[in-house]
DNA sequence: TTTCCCCTTGCATGCGTATGCAATAAGGAA
DNA sequence: TTCCTTATTGCATACGCATGCAAGGGGAAA
């Protein structure tokens, strides 16, 4: 029963008595085919168990219905999310993930820039390790890319699809000093990424335009092991904040964590804490985490939108989306005296 | 700039005054090419952007160098861990991982069917939700596939790499014996996974054979919100267990916030709780989960040596791999009199 | 110088499928 | 019945690359 060699078209179209491409016909929707000869094809290829070699189709059709998604770091909870709701939004239209990991150090665009040459139709960048040079290499190849959670620094034509990172870290900022808090601090992501540079901005600048000095900020790489350690140099200190921002919810539940069982801090009663991303754990009762929403579900399908648009017309204008969230307020931090409303099941913060 | 036809080997021999012959051979490792040439090609390679195209590649050579891999609920930070180890592992040497994702509910066999249609060098299972027959379907087409994390009812002839899941959760029972508990529950995993009837039916066994009760059972489905129903269901009736077995981490996590948050318990002076898989939150100091470990790693390294193997020779015997694991202790349950050792900086449960 | 051998390189072909084109069949209108 | 239209199907080719085969070339050994 073990075919070694795999079936063909040709196996089929000897075994029904018609010609390749009357089969390849048959597998092809919306081509002609009288349906008499469609039965007999199909119960040919039923009976030798055919299945069309897509590699071959792709060789013709110069369309592999493969996308490329390049991710990093799958501990933080965030990309695993975005991992399955995109690979499920493309499964629904016929197209399939090619998974590339980045690796933790180094450079990853070598290793990154095989994929092109597996005829990617598109390609999804998700990885804070990837240069943009990348990107602008793969666009000059002419393959549509999409930057996910991550932006150019100059409008140099590459599509992304973000959060708004830098509103939604002046939202934590205002929220913040409308708790009273006054001593602040700034757990720092990867230096070079847009994400962590939009979120410091924010914050900063949200604080200073209340009259706030600059937070204390300290690098925790999105990393859950650097976060502990950034916790233990703010909370060790002679003059510990009494509110920390972490750039995202993973070094947040690290800080969380180190602030209670290494250095003895209620949360909030003696440092509030506030993430980004809300991620499933920061609704644990554990932590209940209040956190920045990253629309996932939005972010995944404007995606997927700018890339099959982008396949229907290469010349289309490159647009960068940024997509709203929403402050969801828990008991990680202290709360202010107004603004907070309950909206599809969750507590938010609107400030006014 | 903007390549709209890409380059291909033909473009590059021109105009390096070569035969294409001679540029496929300059990309092709071993292959006889004089260093002048090699350069010449090389060059005009570079100042094309030429990339071999690995559909045109794979059509000739019968190999895609991809794998396939079938993944579910991402939630369970054990794949995660196991799709990065994994992808690692492949593009380390020279293949690359294409995904497929099973839908939560529903029949994922056909959609995952279309895997052998992009004629992926090999394949790994690793979602509970695909069947027996799937599998034997891949191999009677000669696709090397290899079961993670689970296994076939009967020997039919699949390979597969698991943890030690009977002795495993024996080693557990016992623990939570000589620990001095007598009022045990299970919180199951899916009904129909291989990996949730080892479990539970190494616990019962060993509890049986330590003279106790069978535990009591509550479905938990493998799922964060089914275990938070399950937790309810222990301790709000008459009779709550002073020791719950979760069947893996993930519910574990939802058990033990249950426990805490919702019925007021301490863990583990009210109730102990151990968890399956080991997985990265179950350290961290909020949870400090006592759970018996899968070596993520070496079932990476495994699944991977099967598949070359297979490649290289898809004759040779399958194997039935099962890795041994470690009872890893930590703070979520009463701990025995003895037994305890540390290890590679881990404290585990090795008795006598 | 001759002979032999090996290293290079080009030619030709094929991998499995899609598709333009032409040929044939079928059916309808006049 | 005849002619035209439309649906169906086969033929031939191309997609981009790898590879067996043969031819050419250069060096070493005799």
């Amino acid at each position: 029963m073990s075919q070694r060699r795999p079936v063909t078209a040709q196996d089929v179209a000897r075994l029904a008595g018609v010609s390749q491409s009357a089969v390849s016909r048959c597998f092809t929707p919306g081509a002609s085919a009288a349906p008499q000869m469609r039965e007999r094809v199909e119960a040919a290829a039923r009976s030798l168990g055919y299945r069309p070699n897509l590699i071959a189709r792709s060789l013709i059709t110069r369309r592999s219905r493969i996308i490329g998604v390049a991710l990093g770091y799958l501990h933080n909870q965030f990309y695993p999310a975005v991992l399955e709701a995109l690979s499920e939004a493309l499964q629904a239209i016929g197209y399939q993930v090619l998974l590339f990991t980045a690796p933790q150090e180094g450079d990853a665009d070598p290793r990154i820039a095989d994929i092109l040459r597996y005829q990617v139709d598109g390609l999804v960048l998700a990885s804070a390790s990837l240069s943009s040079r990348l990107a602008a290499e793969c666009r000059a190849s002419g393959v549509p890319v999409v930057l996910f959670n991550r932006t150019t620094a100059g409008d140099d034509g590459t599509e992304s699809v973000s959060g708004d990172n830098e509103a939604g870290a002046a939202m934590i900022a205002a929220f913040l000093v409308a708790g009273g808090h006054r001593r602040l601090a700034y757990v720092a992501g990867l230096e070079n990424s847009s994400t962590n540079r939009d979120r410091q901005r924010g914050f900063c600048a949200a604080l200073a335009a209340h009259g706030l000095a600059p937070p204390r900020i300290v690098a925790g790489g999105y990393d859950h092991t650097q976060a502990q350690r950034a916790a233990a140099l703010l909370f060790a200190s002679g003059d510990p904040p009494d509110a920390v921002f972490c750039a995202n919810d993973h070094m947040a539940l690290a800080v969380m964590d180190a602030a209670r069982h290494s250095h003895g801090l209620r949360v909030p009663d003696d440092v509030s804490i506030i993430g980004f991303d809300d991620t499933a754990p920061a609704s644990w009762p554990s932590f209940s985490l209040t956190s920045f929403s990253q629309p996932v579900a939005e972010m995944v399908a404007a995606t997927v939108g700018l890339l099959v648009a982008r396949l229907a017309d290469p010349d289309a204008p490159a647009r960068q989306l940024v997509l709203p969230g929403a402050l969801v307020v828990r008991g990680s931090a202290r709360l202010p005296a107004r603004g907070l409303v309950t909206e599809a099941g969750r507590r938010i913060w609107r400030p006014q």
